[in-house]
DNA sequence: ACCTAAGCGAGACGGTACGTCAGGTCTTTCG
DNA sequence: CGAAAGACCTGACGTACCGTCTCGCTTAGGT
């Protein structure tokens, strides 16, 4: 589940005390709190430490940097997944889960979102880290529903999975990060309207 | 066009010793070098300093802030724009711009393009630097090659210009970002195929 | 006959793991080398653990502090006592036994005596360790000499023997440790010249 | 005039801002306090720096060790020198000016002396800087009151210096450090009653 | 030829946060 | 049931940069 966490086997029983379950959810919620309110480049391992109530090297004996940290109480905090509807057509039910991934990229967890993929951008592990925890999962159930909409006939079988899921999903992101026009339903509408068209058959 | 600067109106002749150009070009390309090997989050107003050999006030003196002076040092640096070849169809025009773009992304300018978005996601004065004097202005020259389109009846007139420019380039620098497929020129082939299919009368 | 131990009841047979020899002798063998090597104050209770192979606590156990373990490592380690030889005159046989302790002060138990001296200047109850266990137990031995000499009419009666001890030894420590002048055997010989003539009859 | 500051060679003018002496200053009173109050194990570079409104490097930048800072503070603290008061006999003024001293061990700056002589016995440089700023300068001065004693025909013309000057003061030193026995005037009467009879002609 | 003003490189300033080390305590499992 | 082992929390460490400031010094234009 832990992502970043340093050593650890969870192999058997070790001797010694074992690491307080209490301390590792207070240092989740306090990282994931104090995100949300101060943002990631202002945010401090020390104002953690504090607001957890927990020592910096116990931080450090979990995580091996702020963005670890982070990756992990984002992770822990946005757990239910978005699903896809079950409507009439493929299309609509693709249409209705984008609307709910717009409110949530709109939301606090969304802005979360967006400091992960900045800070990934000087941090291999990081970006690696949000790729196989939090993005691809979700690229993959996008990527049965694509399937099932070739089989049942209404997309194009000659069209690239991956090519068609980054055509539909990433001009959310792009306006998520550089904020040159704002995400909106209509947006959804209007992108979904010009992209299957593009990929029915 | 220097952003970001500070005061220093052009009006006139002011009294006292001018500001030495020599050393505002050390600063920018200290700033480029020392950004293309170490990223952003570990560049240092210091390190810029020392290789430039220049005291810290006289980058204070030009630039607010880190951003301020990378975003300068980067548009300096900057190839002067990407055009769009008079081919035989508008459609063939934007695949071959394209292509000439993810040269450019997957060129160090472009990695470097990718760290200014991810640290513009922690500094809103970055994003809004980039977006306005390097994204908009790329925008503005993809939009109005899409108006040709439609005028001469290529694409469709009903179209949203903006979500139509999203849709095509967003999926190259959500690669960029996200580095979870290749950025490839079949990449761009096949989407422009789906893209454009959606966009064509 | 440890020092500074903290409970353990020898009584009878106690109930519960019984505590290791083993341990108990690593702990004092890693404590003097590390000792020898680094000196008292860099000497860490972490660094002895680690290089016994015993946690922290298991050394708090048995000393209450790192001054308490050092010196009976020290006190572990220690020749037996220095001996007065038996020579014609009481002057000579002190003139003797202050050139073997010189001998011991040059090596390297010298140099631990040094740090413990030096490390008690901080910590009460290390000067003290040193005092009693070390220290009290040499004067006293020197002090028989003394009244033995005083008995036999080579020295004056009407000298308190704790100052005439001071004034022969203390040079000697002294030299040892503001190293403002060597320790060599000339140099007790003409202390011994100076003192013994002020306390000769 | 300052032991252990790390550069700053005095030669001329040098190019930055100079250091602050009022800052310099403050550091030298809150450590000398502090020492009195707390002891050197217990002081802290931390408290210090708060006590004295400065910036923990800003201290580092001119001391290199708690040692060496509180060395210079305890040198700035107790200039003025112990003299050799002018009575009849060098023997008298000898034992005046030993009582004077007795004193100052016996005040809080004899604790300072303590702990710095301890401190010296892990860190060579500490001792040298106490050797060469303390002791010597006054082993010199008692070095000219026995040449005068000499000369004056009051003491042995065969005597070592250096060593007389140890068998008279090493006592005092030895009872500060080893607490074996009180620092008394009396102690001091006995002393000189013992060493200067082997002294004299 | 001087004065005044603003620039220059250098480097110290008071701070904040870093990531680490060691202290001494607490809580498990093992013998 | 106590010894052993190891994680716990705490507090200080010494360092790196921050952005500002104060130096002595150019380098100009305006007297």
């Amino acid at each position: 589940m832990s992502r970043g966490v340093k050593k650890k086997a969870v192999t058997a029983k070790s001797p010694g005390r074992p690491r307080s379950d209490e301390a590792h959810q207070r240092i989740l919620e306090a990282a994931y709190e104090l995100m949300s309110q101060i943002g990631f480049n202002e945010l401090t391992m020390e104002a953690i430490a504090a607001r957890a109530e927990v020592g910096k090297p116990t931080i450090y004996r979990r995580w091996s940097s702020k963005a670890h940290l982070v990756m992990d109480a984002f992770l822990a905090a946005v757990n239910p997944e978005l699903t896809f509807p079950d409507s009439g057509s493929i299309t609509e039910s693709i249409r209705l889960q984008m609307q709910q991934l717009v409110k949530v990229l709109l939301s606090p967890p969304g802005q979360i979102i967006a400091v992960l993929i900045g800070g990934g951008q000087t941090d291999a592990e990081l970006i690696e880290a949000f790729r196989e925890n939090w993005l691809i999962p979700r690229r993959k159930a996008a990527s049965e529903v694509f399937k099932k909409g070739v089989e049942c006939g209404e997309l194009r079988a000659d069209v690239n999975v991956e090519v068609a899921i980054d055509a539909l999903y990433s001009p959310l992101f792009y306006r998520l990060l550089l904020k040159h026009a704002p995400l909106t339903q209509d947006f959804v509408d209007e992108l979904v309207d010009i992209v299957m068209k593009g990929l029915a058959v």
